[in-house]
DNA sequence: TAATTATATGCAATCGTTTGCGTAATCCGA
DNA sequence: TCGGATTACGCAAACGATTGCATATAATTA
């Protein structure tokens, strides 16, 4: 059993007489120290199992080199998106020998300057972030930036930041999903969607509407709604479908929601798909759970997970210049199954 | 816009006319600097947002202080479990001040290694870790501990270690479930589990296997199975359910093979849970989109999270004695829903 | 007024590495 | 045998903070 304390040059140094440089330049390998020196040197290192200790090593290293410790930021973990996301960061990362600093906000501003602070001290080289509902000051994102800290967004895009980010192709993936559900036959599509002043909520609105426009059908304000979770689309659907002009299909800008309106229409009696058509977004664990199976638009979010961590990267190693924002789309997949029909 | 280096004591010192030990004493408050420097000392740092570099504070203590970071590693992130349990452990650790580093091992040992290795260099002051799968020598987290890093085990525990652990209760959650069923009319329940060299699969087993004697059944070896995952589990069911004497309850054990054997149940025309009941285990997003929800062992992954960080970080503190093997059990909770009769 | 004590500050070593520079020792050719 | 190049090493100053100890000044006491 080895004392508690870790082995350091000095140690070797006093041990084999010789000084803490050369021990030094020894372990990284130097041609200014002869050869026999050398391998006496490392064999002991290697026998006694010294490795350097990173502190130090960074201290000494702070003026020119990073840190190589990624700050990940995420509004919450228990989520099939995010952890997808996370997921991707963390593939990426570790095979470019970097880690993580996990931390969540959950929602929440307070909770996420603090995140940012604390990230800021323990000297991450770049953090990759999902703003929290309710931020809506951007100071704490801005000091980052001016300590030359990286930012990458992801999925929440700060709206006030030229910022590096990588989004998933809202706008395309709905208007494939709309497109689909027009082509088999379907004529009174239902759109839940989220707030149309986040970036999100409006590309999703906007693909559903040109959807339409090219297929030649009209766009009915009234199937337009703001709904983005189980709960309110369990109640928000049941009015609708008792109408003289029933929607006919629903695009929901979620699984979750999607399901919610699954649930509910079965509940009511309806066949799905025979009745009603039914296509979600996310394609996480829920789409195949459900009966019939969801048809929906995959988010592929360890995708984007694997670009943030690439775009950060190349910041942090140059390969990418600072001043400019690098703007990434991952593009989408539609995943037909059974709550539409087949083409 | 600052400049990108940070400020640090000298800058301050030398601007000030005073010594760099003098900042640092009045940056920490010390009573043995005069009051009027030590708040125009206190006042200039503020002013110019200064703040510690933790990489030095760290060198300097190295000796006498553990570092603040966790290492967490995951055999998965994209699952319910695991992910809850990392919210747990982010929000215990987050409010007593630590931070995380998270990694996952993709049920690799030989990234496991890597892992354990890179930590230990990234000076973290302890591990909460689930073992790989393929994880059948234990050397790496026997150095860890060689070097005084504490280990904390979550869900899957290393048998050959005599170390800290947080699991939850398989025996009683496992009773329980069996119980409702064989209350609201149950007779021949089938028993889906995970291979029993796994210490959770044994336990799990047992509950089952005492819950059928207390009621008084007999146990039939032909409805115990291993399996634990949907395909399986929609392979394994249908013969079952042609057999003379079938199964009128399945008890699974996790949430996902309880779906698949739903499903496969459903499509042979059976009603649940009028002609079989289902349990499943785990409580996670896939319990309340099938239909009908599932009745099924709330497994609680951010309690086990929060557990195991308390329990880490007493061992760092001191709070815990640092030779004790710490065990905690954590108590689930059965949920009824759809998938069985209620009592 | 001289001796004593408090008060406030600086010096310098330390944490574990890296690295520019200086310098013995060795080697080479003439 | 001597001057110059080469080789192989050590010294010491960083990196940014902390802290025991010494000390200069000021305040107190006899």
């Amino acid at each position: 059993m080895d004392d508690k304390r870790q082995m350091t040059m000095k140690d070797i140094a006093r041990e084999l007489g010789v000084s803490v440089a050369t021990v030094s330049r020894a372990l990284s390998d130097s041609p200014s120290i002869s050869r026999e020196r050398r391998q006496a040197i490392q064999q002991y290192a290697r026998e006694h199992n010294y490795f350097p200790n990173v502190i130090a090593e960074q201290l000494r290293h702070s003026r020119r080199n990073p840190s190589r410790a990624i700050g990940v930021i995420m509004p919450e973990m228990v989520h099939y998106y995010f952890s997808s996301i996370l997921d991707g960061i963390e593939t990426e990362a570790s095979t470019r020998g970097y880690h993580l600093i996990v931390a969540k906000s959950n929602e929440s501003y307070a909770r996420e300057v603090q995140i940012c602070e604390a990230m800021l001290k323990n000297k991450v080289c770049g953090i990759i972030v999902s703003q929290a509902k309710d931020t809506e000051q951007y100071d704490h994102f801005k000091h980052l930036e001016a300590a030359g800290v990286p930012l990458v967004f992801y999925d929440r895009i700060c709206p006030a930041l030229n910022a590096s980010r990588v989004v998933v192709d809202d706008y395309m993936g709905t208007m494939n999903a709309v497109s689909h559900l027009i082509e088999t036959g379907c004529k009174r599509i239902a759109f839940f969607g989220t707030s149309m002043n986040m970036i999100i909520g409006k590309n999703r609105f906007n693909g559903y509407r040109d959807a339409l426009y090219e297929h030649g059908l009209e766009l009915d304000e009234s199937l337009v709604r703001i709904c983005d979770n189980r709960a309110d689309a369990e109640r928000i659907t049941p009015p609708m479908m008792r109408t003289e002009n029933r929607p006919d299909a629903f695009f929901a800008v979620n699984d979750e929601t999607a399901i919610g309106i699954l649930s509910v229409v079965k509940r009511l009696g309806f066949a799905v798909p025979d009745d009603v058509s039914i296509c979600g977004f996310t394609n996480g664990f829920r789409a195949t759970v459900c009966d019939p199976m969801l048809t929906t638009v995959e988010q592929r979010g360890s995708q984007v997970g694997k670009e943030a961590a690439d775009i950060l990267i190349g910041l942090v190693e140059g390969t990418l210049p600072a001043d400019h924002a690098e703007k990434r789309i991952v593009k989408t997949r539609l995943v037909i199954r059974g709550t539409t029909r087949h083409p």
